[in-house]
DNA sequence: GCCGTTTTCGGCCCGACTGTTTTCAGTCG
């Protein structure tokens, strides 16, 4: 079993924790760092991209010795250098560096004078009072280790980016609501509308920051203050997330507004472009010596770069600064490019309201089309239809769409992806329909090469359209089933079939790189809700910024363009 | 450990807050 990416990345960033620790060259330590993100980062399983005789090498921040590090690990499951050093350093302190307040000075003070190995040794000592013996350590320290420590058992999870907006929101409000506050922005990932979202990054521009720090802290939902001064503050809000308050004058809130936005990887990209100018850029401004050149707004930091400004979405060292400077970024597709959604439910399977409700729904949001794909039979607890019931459907639409104008509502169904990668309705009421949505609802653990198999001998089916949410995962609940998405594309691109992005905040699969990937493969991707109810039919803004993420433009996604116009992309020869 | 229009050595992003200091180290983002 080759290790995953992610338990690659895992290694080292627990090798950069302990040579940390042992007091290792620090750039040495950041490029195990680097090379972690990279890893984890990969739309490709580093496995697969070795098994293709790829040179992974040619990935940034890894070179020729990482790239070997990267082969052992995939090949033998293991790391010598991380035993070797595991030897010297328990492995445990990498789990005790984790703990916020505990940097790798500490660690090594905690176990070199009391022999503290693992978070529990730690807490002990804590209790007992032995920490605050130690130089640089006291009472107040010891306590807030504690805390942490207890604060560690409740799994912390990364949250959705719709429920962090249901706590950013009220939030930003409140600051704005005090007098002398000009500018409230949520920063950090959740400016850049990553899926899910750690801590939230609140920018404020005012003169007097100490009266608005004061607010934030008497803010209700405040649980505990972290840390407090006149331009900055970090709360732990009762909901769990983390808030980290920023107050800026004015005159630097486009420099702000860039540094609290990230990714500290695109921030880095551009610092390196001002040393190279001799300038120096910080949240303050963009300056030359201590003249400020830059700062108020964030188009004015990337003008004096000569790049064109560039939206947080892309924000992630992925190529973007490049492209700013070529004049090359992308024309990301907006919500108002929109012209339709190709998947939604209705009462007859799970949904909650009917088809003509749905329609309408559909129709007051400006839409021209809506596919109703409800469940086929085999997905019997969502009271999935057979080809008689999906038959009388098919009626019903032809009669509604008769009394409807404004809206059109397209005959669909999601199909069941059966296991031996047949479908579960037969063509004789498939060729009825002007689409098929298909996927996979159950046998999520097939071996991967099977997975892929079973899906790409669906798309062989000459009525499969769309493959639904494609890996499977749901956000913090459910991994991607195993199954190789380049393949798949591939695949639907030989066949006229295509991907979907499903908008749904759980799902958001295909994730912003797998867009890239199809974007960069020339395969187009729908962007559908998957609604159950005509509320559900809002979530489409989740998949646009999904989209974005993946630098897709209105012409890379299939229900930007009229019914006629899709229709004849879909049709197969 | 990586990287290169300063290219095989010598750099590698920068500032605020906390708790401990008695002028600053450690940590964090």
């Amino acid at each position: 079993m080759p290790l995953h990416n992610a338990e690659i990345a895992a290694a080292f960033d627990r090798l950069a924790d302990l040579l940390e620790i042992e007091g290792a060259n620090p750039f040495r330590v950041r490029a195990y760092r680097n090379a972690a993100r990279t890893v984890e980062d990969l739309p490709r399983a580093a496995a697969a991209m070795i098994a293709a005789g790829e040179d992974l090498s040619k990935l940034p921040g890894i070179g020729k010795d990482l790239a070997g590090k990267i082969a052992e690990l995939v090949e033998t499951g293991h790391l010598e250098l991380l035993d070797e050093v595991g030897k010297r350093t328990p492995k445990t302190l990498a789990d005790i560096a984790a703990i916020p307040g505990l940097g790798p000075k500490r660690v090594k003070a905690i176990y070199e004078e009391l022999k503290v190995e693992t978070p529990e040794q730690l807490a002990e000592a804590a209790r007992a009072g032995k920490l605050r013996e130690l130089t640089g350590f006291g009472a107040k320290t010891e306590a807030k280790i504690l805390t942490e420590l207890e604060r560690a058992r409740a799994i912390e999870r990364r949250t959705r980016l719709f429920d962090a907006e249901q706590v950013a929101e009220p939030l930003a409000a409140y600051l704005k609501a005090q007098k002398g506050v000009g500018d409230v922005t949520v920063a950090g990932s959740y400016r850049r509308r990553k899926e899910t979202v750690g801590d939230l990054d609140i920018l404020v521009t005012a003169e007097r920051g100490a009266r608005i720090v004061d607010r934030f802290v008497a803010y209700e939902e405040v649980e505990r203050v972290v840390s407090k001064g006149t331009t900055r503050s970090t709360v732990i809000l009762r909901s769990g997330p983390q808030v980290d308050l920023r107050v800026v004058p004015r005159a630097s809130y486009g420099a702000a507004l860039h540094y609290f936005t990230g990714s500290k990887a695109h921030n880095i990209g551009l610092r390196k472009w001002a040393v190279k100018r001799g300038w120096k850029l910080n949240e303050y401004g963009l300056f030359e010596g201590d003249k400020r050149i830059a700062g108020r707004t964030e188009k004015e930091v990337y003008d004096k770069f000569g790049l064109a400004w560039v939206p947080p979405e892309l924000r992630e060292d992925e190529g973007e600064i490049e492209a700013a400077a070529k004049g090359a970024l992308p024309e990301l597709v907006t919500l108002s490019r929109i012209k339709g959604d190709l998947h939604a439910h209705t009462a007859a399977s799970d949904g909650k309201f009917s088809i003509r409700e749905m329609a309408l729904a559909a129709k007051e949001r400006g839409y021209d089309y809506l596919a109703i794909t409800d469940h086929s039979k085999r997905a019997t607890v969502a009271r999935g239809l057979d080809a008689d019931r999906l038959a009388r459907q098919i009626d019903e639409i032809d009669a509604l769409n008769d009394g409807l104008s404004g809206i059109r509502i397209l005959k669909s169904s999601e199909v069941d992806i059966l296991d031996d990668g047949t479908l579960d309705l037969p063509d004789s009421i498939l060729k009825r329909l002007d689409l098929a949505v298909c996927s996979i609802h159950y046998a999520f653990d097939l071996p991967l090469d099977r997975q892929t198999e079973r899906v790409i001998r669906a798309m062989d089916d000459r009525y499969f359209n769309i493959l639904a949410h494609p890996s499977g995962r749901l956000i913090n609940e459910r991994r991607a089933y195993g199954i190789d998405l380049e393949a798949v594309m591939r695949a639907a691109l030989e066949r006229g079939c295509y991907l979907e992005l499903n908008a749904h905040p759980s799902r958001l699969d295909l994730d912003d790189a797998h867009c890239k990937m199809a974007k960069e493969m020339g395969l187009k991707v729908a962007i559908s809700t998957d609604a159950h109810s005509t509320n559900g039919l809002a979530m489409m803004r989740f998949g646009i910024d999904q989209a974005r993420r993946g630098w897709l433009e209105a012409d890379d996604v299939l229900n930007t363009r009229s019914w006629s116009a899709l229709a004849k992309l879909l049709a197969r020869g």
